[in-house]
DNA sequence: CTGAAAGCGCTTACAG
DNA sequence: CTGAAAGCGCTTACAG
């Protein structure tokens, strides 16, 4: 990478004539046309580029604290663009002076970052959906940085998590209430996590209750926009099929749902649906018929991860990882009948 | 802000004991128990964190581009939220080197993020949502760092835009081919842009077409999930209804479909809607019945945003600012009469 | 109109 | 076990 040395030897002036010239000042300055042009064509032969590090330092600017949120590169459509959102909001909300930079990893890859992240190149980072190999090896990093875990679980680093206890009551107890005692499942097939936390607890806690869950009316599908077509097809087929479906996500249950209204099946009456929700609640409260939802709530999420960082960031001596675990919020709607 | 040199003075040892200590590396390079005690003490009291910048330079660092995205903090609904995920992900496809950084503005006030701006401390500025005063500031201001607008027009900045006129070109085909000659419209109300520019155009071209709206069947409406509601209701009232509406955001048609689902209007065989789409298509694909939109493709858009950004980093000497149009995408659905 | 020098805050190779 | 010094790449106040 060319220095602005490297221009000026190059340009046969000082680094002082540069710096003004590529700063825009030359007229102000008065340099002459011929310096300019030297200087430019030396800039341009080179290819050079300041460097911002080295400006930010001299300009004494603020030394903000810099987050990385690290966020793998192929999500479009999940919880993870709400908490990026609702991320920026906290960090103004909270009044944090900090610089958030969003990094783009590749799940299973995260190692490719640890330099920057040894490094301290950042006061705090944040993780969203990591993988289980993501993990273990932020884990084994030996840094002082405050790591943030967004749902996942780890002894050494600090996680925010949705209580995923709390989703499967809040369904059983919808279930139970509306004496549904058969239901179900639809979860999500998921490449790189041991996912799926949240259907077990749903299952495990049906299994407290006597709800009954047969394996045959368990349905995984990729947490895409278009398997509810699939998934609400795959029901259909079941036999013995029960009058309920609890569905891991929105995502999922939206086409369920527009498959089920096509095929003229009467939601509640002929089949309840109870979703979790992680789109934001809007999208399933004006759909046909509303969609009960159990939303995981990333405007929490994004306001305790910065509550974390600002206070390990504030307390260098903090170095017990945090675990804070937040409730999900629910939506009860026309998807599901009345008690 | 306290620095290195301020611990090592207070604690009494050497800026490079303190720098050691400070990166975790103690133990590593033995230093003893008790310089690390006054050390971290001293640390403690100033509050010291290390500046990043100098860390950066010092460990002369990757020098990548930094390219800022100023994005009003108050935004979560609409398009903006899927450009920062596109442009993310056309970081990577595009394999641009560079870090994003997110800033949260306020709109009307981007002028107190100025220096940073003129500083050049980024290399490049992506700015969404701004007003018009925004905009006018950003105009007047003296850099050579290449900003870029995202649906706004400036002679001075580089601005990407969703061709305003094939939407409502797209609208109007639609409209001759089903033989509607008679509109409802639904535009947004926006405190900050001179907005509906959309709408607007969709309104000349219409009369280009002797396709009739009665300035009675203009509706106004802010940008939100639930104002589709109140639209609806004025839409019912309205006399001399026409039997189609045309809306210039999904966000707002998701809620009227709904509010038309349970008045039981039927759509589209007494009713067709068509919308602009800022959401995303996947989010007017599944409900009931499916909306037809004419979309903003945020994909696009960001991916011309990244292209301009890279060929202006790259050749500091195309000072000229670029313009550049992408078309929309239109989704032909269950809410307009096929043809 | 242009240059030499100081210094932003940090880390590391080297010396002791 | 700890310190003095060099240098990362830049900008600016000053000198001429």
């Amino acid at each position: 990478m060319a220095t602005l040395k490297d221009v000026a030897q190059l340009a046969n002036v000082s680094m002082s004539t540069v710096s003004i010239i590529v700063n825009g000042k030359a007229h102000e300055r008065s340099i002459s046309d011929s310096t300019i042009e030297k200087v430019m064509n030396a800039v341009n032969e080179l290819g050079y580029a300041p460097n911002s590090n080295a400006r930010s330092l001299r300009y004494s600017q603020a030394n903000r604290p810099k987050i990385a949120l690290y966020w793998p590169f192929d999500t479009r459509t999940n919880l993870l663009s709400n908490i990026l959102t609702d991320i920026n909001m906290q960090i103004h909300k909270n009044k944090f002076d900090c610089e958030l930079i969003v990094k783009a990893y590749e799940n299973d890859y995260i190692e490719k970052n640890s330099k920057e992240i040894i490094n301290n190149s950042f006061s705090g980072v944040i993780v969203g959906g990591p993988s289980q190999k993501d993990v273990s090896f932020l884990e084994s990093l030996e840094t002082m940085v405050p790591i943030v875990l967004i749902n996942r679980s780890s002894e050494k680093l600090s996680t925010v998590n949705v209580n995923s206890k709390s989703i499967a009551l809040m369904a059983v107890n919808l279930l139970k209430q509306a004496k549904k005692d058969n239901v179900s499942v639809v979860g999500i097939k998921d490449t790189y996590t041991a996912s799926n936390q949240r259907t077990k607890d749903f299952i495990r806690e049906c299994k407290n209750e006597s709800i009954k869950i047969n394996q045959k009316n368990i349905i995984y599908a990729v947490n895409d926009f278009n398997k509810g077509i699939d998934v609400a097809k795959k029901y259909i087929m079941q036999k013995n099929k029960s009058d309920t479906i609890f569905c891991e996500s929105d995502v999922i249950a939206l086409s369920m749902v527009y498959y089920f209204n096509k095929k003229n099946i009467k939601i509640p009456s002929e089949l309840s649906i109870i979703s979790i929700g992680t789109l934001g609640s809007n999208f399933t409260k004006y759909v046909t018929p509303s969609i009960t939802t159990i939303n995981v709530p990333s405007d929490k999420i994004a306001n305790q991860i910065i509550k974390i960082l600002m206070k390990k960031i504030e307390n260098k001596n903090d170095k017990l990882p945090a675990h804070i675990t937040v409730e999900p919020e629910l939506f009860v709607r026309e998807s599901f009948p009345e008690q």
